[in-house]
RNA sequence: GGCCCGUUGGUCAAGCGGCUAAGACGUAGCCCUCUCAAGGCUGAAUCAUGGGUUCGAUUCCCGUACGGGUCACCA
């Protein structure tokens, strides 16, 4: 077989070789240790939780080191490609501090543009630079042509419809697409001249020169030392229309543009045997790897289950909409990703998260589950530390989009809003109210008109003649220019009044003495002029509603009485 | 089914041959307190399993079970 003959055949339009790819490629010169890494989606959608993990890590791994992080699209099945996810994506990820030094960028007019020298940087665009190597292949006898048809590799794609699996014998499966593979090798210089003279597409496969039943060693920097059997499939490097699968792209990519280390999800893991003997078979260094565990979610059996893009939570988009702010949801997969983080976090609250040192070796090799409860507790202490103003800013531009009534609100007198988000901010122990920016509303409507009402009812247990003594007599005596003890000292008076204990301390010795305790009389005015029996500090709350709309609420509660 | 990976409390996890097996979230109780949110204190709860190796295994090796991933002209 004249390989070199084939070679022409099939690739007649390439006329540049490896070598000329190099020359236009140079190795990139970066200090010892430097890190050059890349997020590679493919634009056919959202940005995922799960894809947020590995591009922070290589995002993290690139800037600490003073390396390259770069955004290549991976546009290889246009069937998928999705009308401006690649926008999109990028946009989100700006938002959780994913930041590109190179590849394909938003220019100011919202498309996208190549920024560095080692474009395109969308592999639709890179389709003779693969089949500059592919034609190198094929010369060398490591790739072959493939015309087998669509309808012929129909019955084997069957294979994989999940639903079918269980009811598959695998085994033979296995073997009939092994020997219809095989089948393709046998292949005479008159047949591919034939087909190609009809027109018939091809793809190009790998000629496999693995043995499965020879093990290689792999280091992985997250899961250590793998073994697996060498690779014996031949897969597809370049489809029929020219352009390559993700095997093939990666490693010439990942070669060309200077990529250290390759960082993604564990999923790739069982396709590696397939990447060493590629790497391999062009002559290229095998690139550092990382394979990230999986976030999980639980299935409605309680088993885990890899987080797909319907989930909860899958799409980082839900977090803008729930009102989580990015730093949060930043520091929470730092906590995930980083077993040390919340402990050095603790010891450096005023940093942010990237002058963390960030180390690999602290990586989780399991998958860990999803926790909203985790994640709240972290965005917490973030709204926490907060200043009102901040607050206030955040929580307008959320409500403006997912809440306007409440943004109108807002932004009708924010002097209010501010004072009200200040309630119990500052200092060592704030407040915690809020976990998300949705948390707002019912924690604070209660303050406007738009939003009061009547939640909660009186607590229970008590005469409701008493409960109606206690509105009138605060309204008698209550003065709005009272500072917090005068004014919790007739408080005190009323609950005296009326036969309820006014110290607790009493009230806990002998509850039988009384009708109940000052906080029973705090929770009637509570009640009338919140709605609710949980609010912020009573007297905070009126001195912020103001004179006038406190005596009408306590007023109106006490008509509907 | 083949091949890979994994398994410490409900969750995230420290641990790296000898410890009363950290810590955080959640949870229970108590304290503080005009309720809440905080804060403080206390508690319950974990090494999947069977064999080795070893004076000694959560830690090392092998098997088993369970869980996960993957097996496309998708990435």
């Amino acid at each position: 077989m004249d390989f070199n003959h084939l070679a022409e055949l099939l690739f007649p339009h390439i006329t540049e070789t490896p070598e000329d790819m190099e020359k236009r490629f140079p190795r990139r010169e970066l200090p010892e240790g430097a890190v050059v890494s890349r997020f590679a989606p493919s634009p056919t959608g959202f940005v995922h939780f799960g894809g947020l993990f590995p591009s922070t890590v290589a995002e993290r791994l690139a800037h600490q080191s003073g390396g390259v992080f770069y955004l290549r699209i991976e546009d290889t099945d246009a069937k998928r490609e999705v009308e401006g996810a690649a926008e999109g994506l990028i946009k989100t990820l700006a938002t959780y501090g994913i930041n590109f030094d190179e590849g394909a960028i938003l220019d100011e007019s919202g498309k996208i543009s190549d920024k560095g020298a080692y474009g395109p940087y969308k592999q639709s665009k890179r389709g003779t630079i693969y089949q500059t190597f592919a034609k190198q292949l094929v010369r060398e006898g490591k790739a072959y042509p493939c015309f087998s048809t669509e309808e012929e590799l129909d019955e084997l794609a069957q294979v994989n419809k999940k639903e079918e699996i269980k009811n598959t014998d695998w085994q033979a499966e296995a073997e009939s697409r092994r020997a219809k593979m095989l089948a393709q090798r046998n292949f005479t210089m008159e047949e591919v001249e034939e087909h190609l003279a009809q027109g018939h597409p091809f793809v190009v496969r790998i000629l496999a020169g693995g043995d499965a039943e020879k093990k290689i060693k792999f280091t992985d920097l997250v899961k250590g030392t793998i073994e697996f059997p060498e690779n014996d499939e031949d897969f597809v490097l370049l489809k029929s229309d020219g352009i390559p699968t993700y095997h093939f792209a990666h490693a010439v990519d990942d070669h060309l543009m200077g990529t250290t280390h390759v960082i993604r999800g564990e999923e790739w893991l069982p396709s590696l045997p397939k990447h060493v003997q590629l790497f391999g078979y062009l002559g290229f260094k095998l690139p550092k790897y990382m394979h990230i565990a999986q976030i999980m979610r639980l299935d409605e059996n309680g088993n885990k289950k890899k987080l797909s893009k319907r989930d909860m939570g899958a799409n980082m988009d839900d977090y803008t909409r729930m009102g989580y702010c990015p730093e949060a949801v930043c520091e929470y997969v730092m906590t995930l990703l980083n077993s040390n983080y919340e402990e050095w976090h603790a010891k450096n609250q005023d940093k942010p998260y990237t002058a963390f040192p960030f180390s690999v070796k602290k990586m989780s090799v399991s998958g860990c589950l999803f926790d909203f409860n985790k994640l709240n507790d972290v965005s917490k202490n973030i709204l926490s530390r907060m200043s009102a103003e901040e607050v206030y800013e955040k929580l307008s531009v959320w409500a403006d989009e997912f809440d306007p009534e409440f943004g109108a609100v807002l932004a009708a007198d924010k002097e209010k809003a501010v004072k009200i988000l200040a309630i119990g901010r500052g200092g060592k122990k704030p407040r915690k109210d809020l976990a998300t920016w949705a948390d707002a509303k019912p924690y604070m409507g209660f303050f406007y008109d738009e939003f009061f009402a009547m939640e909660d009812s009186y607590p229970a247990g008590f005469d409701a003649e008493d409960i109606k003594k206690t509105l009138s007599s605060f309204l008698e005596t209550y003065n709005y220019a009272d500072d917090m003890n005068t004014w919790f000292g007739k408080v005190k008076a009323i609950a005296e009044s009326l036969g309820f204990a006014s110290d607790m301390k009493a009230y806990k010795a002998s509850p039988e003495a009384y009708k109940g305790n000052v906080a029973d009389i705090s929770a009637f005015i509570r009640v009338a002029v919140t709605g609710k029996q949980n609010a912020p500090d009573l007297y905070t709350v009126m001195q912020i509603i103001g004179e006038e709309k406190t005596r009408a609420r306590i007023e109106n509660a006490l008509k509907a009485l």
